[in-house]
DNA sequence: TATTGTTATACTCTATAACTATA
DNA sequence: TATAGTTATAGAGTATAACAATA
């Protein structure tokens, strides 16, 4: 490859990364190849959706991790601490803290496994399944609020990129 | 409608729903509405992400908010502090602990600028600019680890579809 | 008055180590 | 020995309020 040629790539490679981020939005300053990475983009997003998420449950105190919770307990009665955690993604000492809250506000309570003394039992209360309802209400005018730009296809798309980013399989995890 | 239809159409939407759920590779435990929402998926993808950036840096002892501050600097020398701030997204009483630490490794400088008394003129130093140069190898290992299971239109697509949430203008932001 | 950088502060999230009681 | 829950602790990210210097 000569230089000039190598130049006129160079000057093409500018010019649609220049496309690519004026497509983007980021026109005021240059981002330079942050504004292509999955990585950044997927940052933006998410504090863009989880201030949102705040604004929207700020009248029942919901956080984001709270109201998935509260979900996995509910669509899975009986479940044990440990697979929570594991299922939402979260560490079993950060778990504990977060269910004595969602306990003294009477949502969820423990129960003691009759199988495995050790274990606790997590269910939601009458009362928790009562909130749900509201908060279900709630997180859907959030969630159409989010992804009003997309169409239904995009959207389904989004969460299948994304899982798929997630639940790769790899060596060193 | 009548309960029977009503019935099927459910049994219909649980169906849909299992299936995109397995789809997702979330089959262990229900997940519910979760699997579905972007807010969820987002969170996930960006654990992911984080953890393997924090691995992949862990050498250089370099943190993706580091990184994006890094880039900015090099890409638009001269920039004042809230400049950045506005561009990545962060608070400017938190970007001077930050940008005290890049200065301390000898990495970037702040400027006293000859117009506005009060802004400071950001650079990187040499040293800077050649960490970086060390830094963009990285990433590119890393990004590509990321994202080896997606084709590289899907690539652009999510990153896309990403942008347009953050993006978006809404009324009450 | 408004903006820039700064300090102080608080809360949340994430992570690790170590303990106890059970298995 | 390993697992489930717990406590303690540390570090990073995010947020707000208030201040001094400057515009």
């Amino acid at each position: 490859m000569t230089i000039n040629a190598k130049s006129v790539m160079e000057k093409r490679a500018r010019g649609a990364r220049a496309a690519a981020m004026r497509d983007a939005g980021f026109d005021k300053i240059d981002l330079g190849h942050l504004a292509g990475l999955v990585g950044y983009a997927v940052r933006r997003a998410q504090l863009t959706i989880f201030r949102d998420f705040l604004r929207s449950f700020s009248k029942v105190n919901i956080r984001p991790i709270q109201y998935g919770v509260l979900t996995v307990i509910e669509r899975n009665p009986g479940l044990k601490q440990s697979q929570v955690c594991s299922a939402i993604g979260i560490k079993r000492a950060n778990f504990v803290t977060l269910l004595n809250e969602l306990e003294r506000r009477g949502l969820a309570k423990r129960d003691r496994t009759q199988s495995d003394q050790r274990a606790n039992a997590l269910y939601l209360t009458k009362k928790g399944k009562t909130f749900m309802r509201e908060l279900r209400k709630i997180n859907k005018t959030h969630e159409s609020r989010m992804t009003a730009d997309l169409r239904n296809d995009e959207r389904i798309n989004l969460v299948r990129l994304l899982n798929r980013i997630t639940l790769a399989p790899r060596t060193n995890h």
